[in-house]
RNA sequence: GGGGCCAUAGCUCAACGGUUAGAGCAGCAGACUCAUAAUCUGUUGGUUCCAGGUUCGAAUCCUGGUGGCCCUACCA
């Protein structure tokens, strides 16, 4: 029986936004190990499209004023630009918003109805008659009907944790439109999933579909109760697809978008002349894997393998779950410039970094990965360009006119040592354990550079000159090298595309299977060497992190002077605005009340036990200092603001707070938390000047 | 409030319950000069977060704590 063919895929990105250095972690794995898989010789392709539906796609394409279509027309352009930049291969890369998507859609709904699953219950939600939209919890805010806190969220209180419906909200307000909304009940349709109870402990416990991990979290919680029905439906207006026997409801965009993963197989089926069925009905020919992050384990390991066993399709062979990225140590974020977009990174380093150092840090559970800035430069440079780039580097001019030694030379074993560990190599690839695989390679080339050192090529050619003996031993050691080399650069081939190119090139054998790594090349030309990778530049690192950074709402410093004027005015919405509406109308006097001055930050503390505060001390100019207790903490590392200038409202009364006495306040915007943005002066302003 | 994952050398990570807990990088001392200030040799460095427990034997298993990250909210 020939091997099963493998269908692979990542989670779809959301058209809501652009992909960014976390995301990248999933795409780059799975990438990996297609492209390992390919080299290997299985029959494997890689699915993927954008996840286009929701409300949130709707909202913003009104306050864009753009049709839904065009806004993911131009997202999905993006992501697949941004894809392309890092050699992620799709084999196709659709969208779930694609007539394909919706037969397909069609197709398991109908299955799901004739299985008896579906029932319609009434659910009571605040209707925003301006937006002319429902609206879920988060676009609501009031006043916590318990504490009667300000500006809290439709479901929870922040300030005193309590729980409540959004209709039991004091003077609810939609951050949609800032009118107030009404209550209002419709029809949803609901999944029952409960029915499905004893397949799904079948397939989460029967081993090999998932992470132990993850088999014993559903075990232990979802699955030790009843599961909840699985409301599928939305009423209109929602961005998405009607629901064929529910006129004016639409499909839930979870629902429609992991059956885009069918659909866009099917486009690559059409494209193809392949049948749809091989791929998606028929386990014995087709394996299905799906690549997750850990935040949408349920939908992947419940609802889905429901949806799938229900409509006939084939059950995920695995679904590997991987967890989440942080920078530095820390969550992602925009203010600290760690918060990086995929076109960014482009703009200053090269892609290859970034595979080999997701790859140097990925093992198969689902462990968070933290990229670290002084971590990523050390690694590459050390491993990459001093291991395994060297390695061609310091022996292939040598070999400029003679080429590859006609019969491959002895070398103490080492190319066969090398051979031997392939299979561990590919074990570690298979099973998503690329750290593994890269220590095992690095110790390959650790090996490899002791052998030239031990060699000594540089010496010996300085007797070939006028010594045939010498000139064929020169020969042997470089070709000895060069082989090793390209053992190397075939196993890091689903890491380093282009090297594994570049390789190809060097010695005129383009790299395409992982049989190459078995056995050494002979009798061949050798091109005029050129570097393959460059060392990381740490400059360039710094201003990708400065490119990142942002100053204000959604706006960019930017990196030198040239580019200070930006070639177009940037299209801002007006969600800010809508998020909290223009304060009453106010005489000049009133505003002449508030004496603003410049100041500048001479010292800035953590406030131990606080979750939000810094203590800074402002100096307005010779002797005169304030204390102030500012809520940036999770915005602003308190090192980095000591020297900068901020504005402060100079005469406002002290407060005396927990944690001491707040003479004044700083000026800063955004809607709190991690993004919040101090406002600045302009080069020139000094401290004690009134702001007017 | 409930739950999950994680904690090992300065940094990033290894180590089926089984010798004296190992690598790479950084550091220190030397060698070399072919190579992109690359490479090679030697070497410093650990109370495996803390406190108990199980065991002939614990970094590993159990209980409790501490800290970090995340998920979820009268639910799992």
């Amino acid at each position: 029986m020939s091997e099963r063919r493998i269908l692979v895929t990542s989670a779809l990105p959301y058209a809501n936004g652009h992909i960014h250095l976390g995301h990248l972690v999933e795409y780059l794995q799975t990438d990996i190990w297609v492209r390992f898989q390919k080299l290997r010789g299985r029959r494997c392709i890689y699915i993927c499209a954008d996840d286009t539906h929701g409300t949130a796609i709707m909202i913003r394409a009104r306050q864009e004023e753009i049709r839904e279509e065009e806004l993911i027309a131009e997202m999905r352009e993006a992501h697949v630009k941004d894809f392309g930049g890092f050699d992620i291969e799709f084999d196709n890369y659709g969208s779930t918003h694609s007539p394909e998507n919706r037969q397909a859609c069609h197709e398991i709904w109908k299955a799901v109805r004739e299985a008896g699953l579906v029932r319609e219950k009434k659910v009571t939600q605040l209707y925003d008659l301006t937006a002319g939209t429902f609206l879920a919890d988060r676009f609501v805010k009031g006043t916590c009907p318990k504490c009667k806190s300000p500006d809290q969220y439709g479901d929870n209180c922040e300030k005193c944790g309590a729980h409540y419906d959004p209709a039991e909200l004091i003077d609810p307000v939609s951050t949609l439109s800032g009118g107030t909304p009404e209550i209002r009940t419709a029809d949803h349709l609901f999944i029952e999933i409960e029915k499905l109870h004893g397949f799904l402990e079948e397939w989460t416990q029967r081993g090999g579909a998932l992470q132990t991990e993850v088999s014993n979290y559903l075990a232990g919680h979802f699955l030790q109760e009843p599961l909840r029905d699985w409301d599928v439906s939305r009423p209109a207006p929602y961005f998405g697809f009607e629901i064929p026997d529910s006129p004016g409801n639409y499909w839930y965009v979870w629902f429609d978008a992991p059956i885009g993963y069918i659909a866009s197989t099917h486009e690559w089926c059409i494209k193809h002349g392949e049948k749809l069925d091989d791929w998606w009905k028929n386990e014995k020919l087709t394996e299905v894997h799906h690549f997750i992050g850990k935040d949408i384990t349920y939908f992947h390991t419940l609802f889905w393998p429901a949806m799938l066993k229900t409509a006939g399709f084939n059950l995920p062979e695995k679904v590997h779950i991987h967890g989440f990225l942080t920078v530095n140590g820390e969550k992602m974020s925009k203010s600290k410039g760690t918060f990086i977009r995929a076109s960014t990174y482009l703009d200053h380093l090269d892609p290859s970094y970034l595979r080999y150092y997701y790859a140097s840090k990925l093992g198969s559970a689902l462990d968070d990965i933290d990229l670290n800035f002084d971590d990523f430069i050390g690694k590459i440079d050390s491993d990459l360009v001093g291991k395994v780039v060297n390695l061609a580097s310091r022996t292939a001019r040598f070999l400029e006119t003679s080429g590859l030694s006609a019969a491959y030379p002895d070398d103490g074993g080492l190319f066969a040592q090398a051979s031997e560990e392939g299979e561990a190599i590919a074990e570690a690839y298979n099973s998503c354990d690329y750290s593994k695989a890269m220590r095992i390679i690095m110790a390959a080339a650790d090996r490899a550079n002791k052998y030239v050192d031990e060699q000594k090529p540089w010496a010996v050619a300085k007797e070939a000159a006028n010594s045939a003996e010498k000139q064929k031993l020169l020969q042997d050691v470089c070709s000895v090298c060069l082989n090793l080399f390209r053992q190397l650069a075939v196993y890091l081939a689903p890491v380093l595309p282009k090297l594994a190119r570049q390789t190809g090139e060097l010695l005129d054998d383009p790299i395409i299977a992982w049989e190459q790594s078995q056995s050494p090349l002979t009798a061949k030309p050798v091109r005029k060497f050129e570097h393959l990778m460059q060392r990381v530049d740490p400059k360039r690192v710094a201003a990708m992190i400065a490119a990142s950074t942002e100053t204000a709402y959604g706006e960019k410093p930017s990196e030198t002077a040239e580019d200070a004027v930006p070639a177009t005015i940037p299209f801002d919405t007006d969600a800010p605005l809508l998020a909290e509406p223009l304060a009453e109308q106010i005489a000049f006097d009133d505003f002449a009340k508030v004496d603003l001055r410049v100041a500048r930050v001479v010292a800035a503390d953590d406030v131990e036990g606080a979750k939000k505060l810094l203590k800074l001390t402002l100096s307005l100019g010779g002797n005169h200092r304030r204390t102030v207790f500012a809520g940036i903490k999770e915005a602003y590392d308190p090192q980095d603001l000591v020297g900068r200038l901020v504005v402060c409202a100079a005469n406002l009364a002290p407060r005396k707070m927990k944690f001491g006495v707040s003479e004044g306040m700083i000026v800063a915007s955004g809607p709190g938390g991690s993004e919040v943005y101090l406002l600045a002066p302009d080069p020139g302003a000094r401290p004690g000047q009134r702001v007017h």
